[in-house]
RNA sequence: GGGGUCGUAGUUCAGUUGGUUAGAACGCAGGCCUGUCACGUCUGAGGUCGCGGGUUCGAGUCCCGUCGGCCCCGCCA
């Protein structure tokens, strides 16, 4: 018996008609009338009606089959593609003017009744939808992210490979290194007491390629990260990480633009190179964060507090603000609202100035001691606010100004609809400082990570004036949303020594962590350079899904855990006795 | 670690001031139906109100604790 060949449902259209198909998929929905019965089969590629009429049937038998199927069964039916009554056209479905009048039913496979719809309008809660999450992969809107998915990676790799970028793979059990995220730890059973990590990115070995000579490398590259969950974050996610040998600056954003126009606009989002560019200490003034969203206004500025008849006021090392048009309308309570959560955010507080010309004086505000008419006129020209707008004006550290404002800001940009539909602003972020300083423990870490290169011009603050070096780093952002980033990589092992000893690590700490990487920079290390991209951050925005688990096949929640597996898991007594490990009891208090 | 929010039938939800037998829609099972496409129609089954404790004559409802989902802060070079 030869193997019919196959045709996939969303396929068919008019231009099918009369012909003899075999379709094979699963029973989306079934619609029964008795000596009539409609199936609708649905595969990757789509749905089509399938037609059992007892007037056209070889057999009554096949009626009574038909009349057996449920939801989600799997099916071969062969028929005839027949163009539908011009009254029985569906114009909702891309097959909808044809039908196929089954002949033969074959029941591949029975199925139970799903515990929730396969079907686009997501009814069931998201646990139930991940603990059935081949189900929900089963949902044509799922099984569109993951056609979209396998169509950015192809592009990247078609792409990266005319560039003449070589695919290469690195190691996934690594070594833990300082600094950064929190590894994740695999025990050696041959090395008891010793540990691998994961890697949170393939940093250290892309430089040693570049080492090797290979001038171009790429890589999809799975990281990963043992720290918190967040919408837009996975404890392991895809990098599309690239490195090559011999560029500069310029070279980085010419490639990542060229890529992102062979992504973005073949799947229906606009993107013209070259990207906007903006330096981290213009954005940090405009928007208070390094990833501005600047698809809208509401931007920040820094006021002029010195007029004010508060020391508190007066004294404070930086106050900024922005100004809401039409916010002087806001109630009460979302006002109040607003100021919990600056609280919130590690505000002091937040003071906010309604300007209405009906007001006695002109404005009216929850903080009226500290302010005076000169100091009201002073943030009302700043910020250049006409009658019937609001200020919100936060004052104290930097840090928590900046971040109190920029989150405000997003917000009310969210609440209040400024963010105009379907726009895309792509934008590079340049000129970042080398190191922050980190009060809590007193030392400098690396803005980026300690293999960036500093700016050669501001090399020699690094022991002076650290916080005055700028790095050769870069990152790319589109709506406010961090895409990817990347630096120029120090190759010489005397600034990379320079840098470990700012950051703390000593000669000795190092060798023991490193020792691999300087060695190899005594060795001909080119001037390297390259950038990691997000990819499912920016198949979120290509997929307009409103979380990352949406463009991730198999997900984990915000703890952390595989609700379909159920892992993290507990492992066999003699597994941890193999690998020389004993799990303690939770301390009390600890 | 902290803040917010949700948890009731297979699913999505409603459930008043604490009060009789906890409801609806969809789904599911059976019957009828030849042009449906969210088919229609009749009948029926289906509940550990997340879990544990407390208050009370009486708890889905109030209190305490706990578990889980989601969002945010911290954290994420």
């Amino acid at each position: 018996m030869t193997k019919k060949s196959r045709v996939p449902a969303g396929s068919l259209g008019k231009s099918d008609a009369n012909s003899r198909v075999c379709l094979r998929g699963w029973v989306n929905r079934r619609r029964d009338h008795g000596d009539l019965v409609f199936i609708d089969l649905r595969d990757r590629s789509g749905i089509t009606q399938v037609v059992f009429d007892a007037q056209f049937l070889p057999s009554p038998e096949l009626l009574e089959r038909a009349k057996e199927l449920r939801s989600e069964f799997v099916l071969e039916v062969e028929g005839e593609v027949i163009l539908r009554e011009k009254e029985a056209i569906n114009p909702d479905l891309k097959t909808g003017e044809i039908e196929v009048r089954a002949t033969g039913l074959e029941i591949l496979n029975r199925a139970e009744t799903p515990p929730f719809p396969i079907e686009d309008e997501v009814r069931a809660s998201e646990d139930l939808r991940l603990k059935y999450r081949y189900l929900d992969l089963r949902r044509p809107e799922m099984t569109r992210n993951f056609i979209l998915r396998s169509d950015v990676t192809y592009r990247v790799r078609q792409l990266l490979h005319a560039e003449g970028f070589l695919e290469v793979e690195t190691p996934i059990l690594t070594k833990s290194t300082p600094e950064g995220a929190r590894d994740f730890l695999v025990p050696s059973r041959i090395h008891r007491g010793k540990f691998y990590a994961l890697p949170q990115s393939p940093q250290l070995f892309k430089q040693l390629l570049m080492v090797s000579g290979l001038e171009r490398y790429y890589q999809i590259a799975r990281c990963f990260r043992d720290e918190d969950l967040r919408a837009d974050r996975q404890p392991e996610f895809t990098q599309i990480d690239l490195e090559l040998s011999f560029p500069d600056e310029e070279d980085i954003y010419e490639l990542i633009e060229k890529l992102f126009v062979a992504v973005f606009p073949p799947n229906g989002i606009p993107c013209e190179a070259p990207f906007r560019r903006m330096k981290y200490a213009e954005a940090m003034e405009r928007y208070g964060i390094d990833r501005p969203d600047t698809r809208f206004g509401l931007e920040l500025s820094t006021l002029d507090a010195s007029a004010s008849p508060s020391e508190i006021l007066k004294k404070a090392q930086i106050v900024k603000g922005f100004a809401v048009p039409g916010g002087a309308g806001f109630a009460r309570k979302r006002l109040d609202d607003l100021e919990f959560q600056a609280k919130n955010l590690g505000a002091g507080g937040l003071i906010w100035i309604k300007l209405d010309a009906s007001l006695p004086g002109g404005w009216n505000s929850n903080a009226k001691k500290v302010l005076n008419e000169e100091t009201i006129a002073a943030f009302r020209g700043k910020l250049q606010a006409a009658d019937g707008s609001l200020l919100l004006v936060v004052a104290g550290k930097e840090k928590s100004v900046n971040d109190t404002l920029s989150t405000l800001r997003a917000q009310i940009g969210r609440e209040e609809k400024l963010i105009p539909e379907g726009r895309y602003d792509f934008l590079w972020v340049t000129d970042f400082p080398l190191l922050e300083w980190h009060e809590d423990d007193g030392r400098w870490y690396a803005t980026h990570h300690p293999f960036t290169s500093p700016k050669p011009e501001d090399l020699d603050y690094l022991e002076t004036d650290p916080g005055r070096v700028r790095a050769r780093a870069y990152d790319v952002v589109l709506n406010g949303m961090e895409l990817g980033g990347g630096s120029i990589r120090i190759h010489r092992q005397d600034v990379q020594s320079r840098i470990f000893s700012r950051l703390g690590i000593g000669p000795e700490e190092a060798r023991e962590k490193f020792g691999f990487l300087l060695d190899a920079f005594r060795y001909g290390a080119p001037p390297h350079g390259g950038l990691a991209l997000g990819l499912d951050r920016m198949l979120m925005i290509l997929a307009k899904a409103g979380s990352i688990r949406d463009v991730i096949a198999f997900p984990k929640t915000a703890s952390g855990t595989c609700l379909m597996t159920e892992s993290p898991g507990p492992v066999a007594s003699d597994q941890l006795t193999e690998l020389g490990i004993q799990i303690r009891p939770p301390q009390a208090g600890s």
